[in-house]
RNA sequence: GCGCCCUUCGUCUAGUGGUCUAGGACGCUGCCCUUUCACGGCGGAAACACGGGUUCGAGUCCCGUAGGGCGCACCA
């Protein structure tokens, strides 16, 4: 039991599940499942300011979307919050933490004058070893923890490898501030050890603090978990992951109509590898999850490559789970005319999804080639359908709608015989009939071959279809 | 500015001193298939940032330079 591993996923609601986090979630659930332990889900919302119910719950359901399970319930920070000033004040009681009562005011100096001389902004622990007596009567404190001052602090990295840090670098941080609350930095390391974390996997944006935490591992006497600091992913242009890069949370990836599976795929391959392979399930992400795959170096979101393997897991797709997605999206889009459009034929849109499966990157666009099964009456041609129903093809077509009538067998084979016969009558490439009829049927330029569609249609439909345009 | 880290095709990457005239994937592109659009099949262009070492031999090890990233709060 003391041996299982216990690996956490530790985001603070700010509003949506990243999707920089959510990968760290996603290797954190890996490496916990290829070990035989578990994941926890710790809600990191001791900033009231900004946590918010909405935020966890998008975080939840972001997790829950992507199908990675934490072990028992989540862990809210901000209830451990006696506990994290009760080890502050042990560190305080034995010495190895102090009072600063250094202000704002000289802190703020102190910060400018080390950088006029070109030294690392580190506080100057001025109040380190003064006597209690020394305090101003009444005035506010901060707690700081004694942190080495000579020699290194090393953080033993899975994926950096030894990172070390000069002492006289890392000065001695504030672990409970004047209001009497704990730090982030004292918050995770106590809630770490509460909880039994063995390995901590996080972005290297947060290897400094590492660093810090080290320091108070050490004066805890706590075992110090595993570290493991993944590379940050990166917009398309190679900076930071904003806003203005349109995908932050993984609910725009499921609004882009990108499916879980593509997700974990994508961003599993995303600064991690396994030899040369692309694709590969969740399962064998687990069986294959391993440090060493890891790179050092931040990567960049391509998304024409998370497109291509999009497409790969739509055709992949089972049609009825595609058909449910399809709705669910137009739901989640309130779109409400393609809805009720999938809604109504519903047999009819997913008897058509294996053709229209490999027309389409994204579920969005499964959606809209879906439509000229449930198309507005009268038909609204695209332009190029137009195009494709204008001239001699409409004659074509004039001519073709008889001969369409008088099939009887409405079948593959039964639709294929009489247009390529009518074609060999009129002395006209097989094109020059099935291409004006697909456009004329469906209003669209890109469909399915012109006997998939005929046949989704039905008889009836399609030769309603074809003579509202011919009567123009 | 200070600290830490990174650097193979446009992008994601394989590569752990000889098998690298550097492999795969996406993208781009030529051809084939073809009733549109796709799918699919077969090809092509495309990279070891630069400069010094070490070594019989360097994409692989060391140093420097350049470029990039992250961090530098009584925020998390």
């Amino acid at each position: 039991m003391t041996d299982k591993v216990i690996t956490r996923f530790a985001p603070s609601p700010t509003g949506f599940l990243h999707i920089g986090n959510a990968r760290t979630a996603l290797f954190n659930w890996a490496l916990a499942k290829s070990m035989g332990g578990d994941m926890l889900l710790r809600i990191e919302d001791t900033d009231h300011e900004r946590s918010t119910d909405e935020a966890i719950a998008a975080i939840i359901s972001g997790m829950d979307w992507l199908g990675l399970d934490y072990a028992g319930e989540p862990v809210y920070q901000s209830k451990n919050i006696d506990r994290h000033t009760e080890v502050a004040m042990q560190l305080l009681a034995e010495g190895k933490a102090y009072k600063c009562y250094a202000t704002p005011e000289e802190l703020t100096t102190m910060r400018e004058k080390a950088k006029a001389e070109g030294r690392p902004m580190v506080y100057d622990r001025r109040w380190r070893d003064r006597p209690e007596s020394d305090a101003p009567a009444g005035a506010p404190f901060v707690v700081r923890i004694k942190a080495p001052t000579t020699g290194e602090i090393v953080v033993h990295d899975k994926v950096q490898g030894d990172v070390t840090f000069k002492a006289e670098n890392l000065d001695d941080f504030v672990i409970l501030r004047s209001d009497g609350t704990p730090t982030y930095l004292l918050a995770v390391v106590v809630d770490d050890h509460d909880m039994g974390v063995t390995h901590i996997m996080r972005g290297d944006d947060h290897l400094v603090n590492s660093a810090r935490q080290i320091t108070i591992f050490n004066a805890m006497g706590w075992e110090i978990p595993v570290m493991a600091h993944t590379p940050l992913i990166h917009g398309p242009d190679g900076a930071k992951l904003s806003k203005r890069h349109g995908a932050l949370g993984v609910e725009d990836y499921r609004r882009m109509g990108y499916l879980p599976e593509t997700i974990r795929n994508y961003f599993a391959r995303l600064g991690w590898a396994h030899g040369d392979d692309e694709i590969f399930s969740s399962e064998q992400f687990i069986e294959w999850f391993s440090f060493a795959g890891l790179n050092k170096g931040a990567s960049r979101i391509d998304f024409a490559k998370l497109e291509n393997m999009n497409a790969h897991y739509i055709k992949a797709c089972d049609d009825s789970r595609l058909y449910e997605l399809m709705l669910a999206l137009a739901e989640e889009l309130d779109d409400q005319t393609s809805l009720a459009g999938l809604k109504a034929n519903k047999e009819t849109v997913i008897a058509a999804l294996p053709a229209l499966k490999t027309r389409a990157k994204t579920i969005v666009e499964l959606v809209k080639s879906a439509e000229f099964i449930y198309p507005s009456r009268p038909l609204q041609y695209e332009d190029k359908a137009k195009a494709a129903i204008e001239g001699e093809s409409l004659d074509i077509l004039r001519e073709l709608q008889p001969a369409l009538e008088r099939i009887n067998d409405w079948s593959h084979d039964g639709i294929d015989q009489a247009l390529r016969a009518f074609a060999e009558q009129k002395e006209l490439k097989f094109g020059k009939v099935a291409q004006p009829l697909r456009a004329a049927v469906t209003a669209k330029n890109a469909s399915p071959g012109c006997f998939d569609v005929l046949l989704l249609l039905g008889k009836e439909e399609s030769l309603s279809r074809l003579s509202e345009t011919t009567a123009v």
